[in-house]
DNA sequence: CCATTTATGTTTATAGCATACACACTATTC
DNA sequence: GAATAGTGTGTATGCTATAAACATAAATGG
């Protein structure tokens, strides 16, 4: 019976398993090198045998948490059938995230300087688009503004998460019918165009 | 003709001006309390005379970026007349905040941990907020929407603020037809039900 | 006008952090 | 089995924030 091999055998994995633990506890308060080393019971300087720096480690992290709430949305989806259920589906999980795991939420998005952008990974702003996608395939928008729409609603979606989220005295109320509210305004932003038409 | 009395006489403002002027430079990077000292030609120490800790001192200037930001909204205001211009003037001058001064945007919104609140400074919510009161006031809105209008325009405006200033591959472009299309369907959000009622 | 008090700044010391360098041990491979 | 590559430890350095003691300038009050 081997005790531990070279202790656990992948630091990289362990320090990133405990990275994601503690930020969903404290955000990004207690990922420094020491804590997170102190944490797995390994030196320092280990650290330094997977990641370039502190830096880069919480980088990584910040990946981890970004891939967390990607799953989440592709998980949102798959529960929705029509193209403008989905759509909505990726905004609220988005916004759900930001409530439910504020410490994730912020290591994923304000704590980082650079993600190292992996291109097999989920990415929520790809299944965002996606979603975005399906509405011009359903005739719901135009090819052409496919871009503005998802600028404009990830906008929409990734601001409010922010703030919800924040400590601001000012912030928006996170109830179910502000949300919903939200998500409906965010939809008549998308599709203004049809209602001119319509009027 | 004195040299210096005391050094400076005021310290306390002589290391705000010179943190928002690092912060337009570099963002947060170089706002800790040696840096400031002895950009200011002091010693470490004598800061904590003037704020309980270096924490205490980014919190200010971050305070002071944000009254920056204030400020410019209420110049820009001023020169529209509509209830309209007015409040996609608000929009428009905090998103060209954020691509014209990254620096001090990322202070003033994301590298802070709690505000200290002063009521008699120029807030840039408030300025939003009046701003759709002043919809309100024409009949544009009802009553009851203002809060979920605000909370709309602004997580959108926010939102593309962070995004379009940030580093992300993915970020929208910040091309000012782009801006423009963003407020344009922010108003289709707001005006929503007015629109349904048309049709 | 001098003396006491208050405000402001300096020096020194400590503790925590990231990280470079030298060493040690383990696993692999030839 | 020995060379080698991969992983981890220990020690040292320089940075940061900040506590404690001291020093001096300004204000205040007899």
């Amino acid at each position: 019976m081997k005790t531990q091999k070279y202790h656990h055998g992948n630091l990289e994995a362990a320090l990133l398993e405990a990275g994601v633990r503690e930020a969903r506890i404290s955000g990004s308060k207690n990922l420094g090198v020491n804590a997170l080393a102190k944490e797995v019971s390994v030196s320092p300087m280990a650290v330094y045998r997977h990641f370039s720096s502190g830096e880069g480690l919480k980088a990584s992290i910040s990946q981890q948490a970004r891939e967390e709430l990607a799953r989440r949305m592709i998980e949102a989806i798959s529960h929705e059938t029509s193209v403008k259920e989905r759509f909505e589906a990726t905004g609220r999980t988005y916004i759900q995230f930001a409530l439910n795991e504020p410490g994730l939420f912020s290591v994923a998005f304000v704590a980082c300087e650079a993600p190292p952008k992996r291109e097999d990974s989920p990415s929520a702003w790809m299944v965002f688009q996606d979603s975005v996608l399906d509405l011009c395939n359903e005739g719901l928008i135009q090819a052409a503004e496919v871009r503005q729409v998802t600028d404009f609603a990830w906008a929409a979606v990734h601001g409010y998460a922010n703030l919800a989220g924040g400590s601001d005295p000012m912030r928006p109320k996170a109830e179910p019918e502000i949300i919903e509210g939200l998500l409906e305004r965010i939809w008549f932003g998308i599709v203004k165009e049809s209602v001119e038409i319509k009027k």
